[in-house]
DNA sequence: AATTGCCCTCTTGTATTCATAATCAGGCCA
DNA sequence: TGGCCTGATTATGAATACAAGAGGGCAATT
């Protein structure tokens, strides 16, 4: 049942993945020879996959001298939380009249999810692999939650944009270690997604809208946090690839 | 002094602005090797550059099937105007601290000749070619007024994902013939702007971005206000090329 | 006459080959 | 000693060659 598609566009999936993941590091330079044969095909269509993560920004060309994974500043990553905001406000307020009881229990499910992870994620507070993997699916249950908002929106273009802001991030993906004070800030993450699903509950698009806006915004103010923290760039022998700003 | 770089990349480029402008209608198939030898080259790089432009949405692969300019719905049409209206908002706010006097000048100077070419718009009301060019100059204008806010704010990403929202509709641009109805509408455009650089010149922030905001709203009544009235979908012989929603 | 299946051609997708720019090592000269 | 020029090496950019899918027309069959 596999649907049909040329060899560039899997290989890009798959280069997408791995670069959004973290697997392939930001600043790591990519042979096009090495991913050729890793992917057992010739070099044309990994050039082709190669122009299309450009495009989307996951990686920068530079003629002559190769692709590499791209990093990114500190002044970036704010932006990207900047537009973020604004896209998934937008997106919330187009999808609250469009919620439906089913959706409602969908999103209940997927924060339920959510405030599990969180909580897995604060009973091991030391640092190690275990830590790193509970991170990496703390992430993905929040991209869960959020996920379920985009569909209910039915607006691909937002969800497009929103979701390629959110990978110059996804990447970089490093928490910081358990503390009253980042507790506290999980804490709040799982609350405001609490305080979103009550206003699509109430009907209310320009709150749930107001909510989501505060909430992505608050969300940067975690992550530079746990930045500060680790202003010295390794955690678990993992660059953070944020460059300073 | 020219910048070195591949073909791959300068035919991107010629092949983009020919899309946004409109040369290339949307629908159109790009026959791979009919643009290989219209830039005297192989179909290799033109391979790469159509990559990029599907990756940017300007184009559409189908594999083994070939690739045409992407057409629009009027749905798609109206997303992009709720995107750029927070993406422009969102630019304008963070460039209302950074306008120095120069820069308040230079966009009044866009202001001025967007105003001419309103003026030189509504001075020739007819169809024909002379209509059609003008209307490109107008638009032209148009974003020549925005591309200043977009350089004071200095947010790269923004100003990328903006455009890119503002190119979906670029190629489509058709424009109305004059009236008194119409006429109100590019009138308030223009008065929009200049309430925009006052906000600017007073220095609120909070107020350019609900200008803004705003604004870009009403562009998009704007023009559907034209495609109502070709909803017969042929103006001059071209095509409007967006679909009915 | 309509329909189905085969074949032929056109176009795309991929591999392979060729060309050229960048890098690095080593030697030469100031 | 140190910097710079020069040739070999390597990786990329582009061209060419080859493979394979899609569509259309024609003929055979019902």
């Amino acid at each position: 049942m596999m649907l049909e598609s040329t060899k560039a566009d899997e290989i890009a999936l798959v280069l997408e993945e791995a670069i959004v993941s973290g697997e392939l590091e930001p600043g790591l330079v990519l042979r096009q020879e090495e991913l050729s044969e890793r992917f057992a095909v010739s070099r044309t269509p990994v050039r082709e996959a190669l122009r299309r993560l450009a495009a989307l920004g996951l990686v920068s060309f530079v003629p002559n001298r190769g692709v590499r994974v791209r990093t990114i500043t500190l002044d970036e990553l704010r932006e990207a939380f900047l537009v973020r905001a604004e896209l998934e406000s937008l997106a919330t307020e187009l999808a609250a009249p469009k919620f439906t009881k089913a959706d409602l229990e969908e999103l209940e499910a997927a924060e339920s999810a959510f405030s599990r992870a969180t909580q897995e994620l604060r009973a091991q507070p030391r640092e190690g692999i275990d830590r790193w993997r509970l991170t990496h699916e703390w992430v993905r249950a929040n991209h869960g939650f959020h996920d379920v908002i985009y569909r209910v929106a039915s607006a691909p273009l937002i969800e497009r944009l929103a979701k390629s802001a959110r990978r110059s991030f996804s990447g970089h993906a490093v928490w910081a270690p358990g503390g009253s004070e980042t507790d506290a800030l999980y804490e709040r993450n799982d609350f405001e997604h609490r305080a979103i699903i009550a206003a699509l509950r109430a009907g209310s698009p320009a709150g749930a809208r107001a909510l989501a806006r505060e909430h992505v915004l608050h969300s940067f103010d975690l992550l530079a946090h746990v930045l500060e923290q680790f202003s010295n760039g390794e955690q678990n022998g993992r660059r953070l690839h944020v460059e300073r700003g």
